[in-house]
DNA sequence: AATTTCAGCGTACATATGTACGCTAAAATA
DNA sequence: TATTTTAGCGTACATATGTACGCTGAAATT
């Protein structure tokens, strides 16, 4: 039942995701993509572009899924980071770093597409997110012991931060992206410190 | 020599800017304009855009110059109502989410921009946006005590957590923006406190 | 009054895009 | 083996876009 045929259709339809991530850069965001140029580096003719997707549209919220996954992935690598005795702060942001230099064009995407032009997008992009914030939120509530509506303020603020500081490296060479880190983890300890104060947390930044 | 003539052209010149900003939208971004579209809403022919810009990209870094006036006037107010005994933080957060509310084109495209498809739109952005943070680690650095280092880098995260939540406010009805708008002021305290912990501030919050 | 300048127009063209339609050959099924 | 299914192709078309070019009439300058 795997059959020739619909592996060879994973094989382009794969292809075809692949080529539209190889697009984007930082002149070129997913709505500047055109469905021609997307089956071109495909190797596959423009009508046949819809025996795999609907849209563009389509391609694109497939693509923000994925993007997800990978940040999903990320996060669990993390996780075991620190559960082998790394700093939460540090730990995190280097990792998160990490994502940024290996899969930029899937950040790329999530960054634009969070205030971009679609509501699918929109939402889709917020959904992930969301995991993110929930997830460290619930990890700041067992861990330090705050309360719950702060903890999840804390996990909102920090996601916002690194989220931009991510943005912001993209375009960055090493040095400056060093500096940039460094001012982010001390961004993040405060609101830690700050957090704790006012949601009586122990502080294990 | 104010001329009836150069009056005129100075007219149909706002007419394009007003007529661009105008079709900013959450789902039309300014990389969506396309030149004939304004031109149509502004009432002249395609071709003689040419006679006010160069470019719609040209167009694009005035309108970016145009936000970034608007919104140096607002904190311009905000300082003014701080002056006369407003809360800091309370104040400049409702100063700018008016902002947000009167002036949502200008807004969305500095949001858009600031991580949008041009490099000299990125740069221009950076710039409104940097002139912001200076200013307030000034005023963070003056008033508060805190050592300057921190007080850069306690504004730099303040601001963007502002502009960040500016950015959900534009899709969000008045109940949600109330409960972000109040979540958005814990995380500037739970800043404040950190910051003023980690580079001995008064705190003023 | 004679001349120059120039904002705005209309025409025209090359180019890129999405997509409808029908065909083909090879894989899947019967 | 005979039949059906379908991934991919080529052709074709309607549409939108940026912009080159030359004209016009009124304002500005001489």
């Amino acid at each position: 039942m795997s059959g020739i045929r619909a592996q060879q259709k994973q094989k382009t339809r794969e292809a075809l995701i692949s080529a539209a991530f190889n697009q984007l850069s930082a002149d070129h965001s997913f709505s500047n993509l055109s469905l021609r140029e997307v089956a071109r580096e495909a190797g596959i003719a423009p009508t046949s572009f819809y025996r795999h997707f609907k849209d563009m549209n389509e391609l694109g919220l497939t693509m923000v899924d994925e993007a997800g996954l990978t940040l999903r992935q990320l996060m669990r690598q993390a996780r075991r980071r620190i559960a082998n005795g790394g700093s939460v702060i540090q730990t995190s942001v280097h990792t998160f770093m990490e994502f940024i230099d290996t899969s930029s064009n899937q950040f790329r995407l999530l960054l634009r597409e969070r205030s971009g032009t679609s509501k699918a997008f929109r939402a889709a992009v917020a959904r992930e997110i969301q995991h993110f914030i929930l997830e460290l939120a619930h990890y700041l509530e067992t861990e330090t012991h705050c309360e719950a509506n702060h903890a999840y303020m804390q996990a909102e603020a920090m996601v916002t931060l690194v989220f931009h500081s991510g943005a912001e490296a993209l375009d960055q060479d090493l040095v400056q992206r060093k500096e940039l880190t460094e001012r982010l983890i001390w961004q993040l300890r405060y609101i830690a410190r700050g957090a704790g104060h006012y949601g009586g947390a122990t502080n294990h930044a």
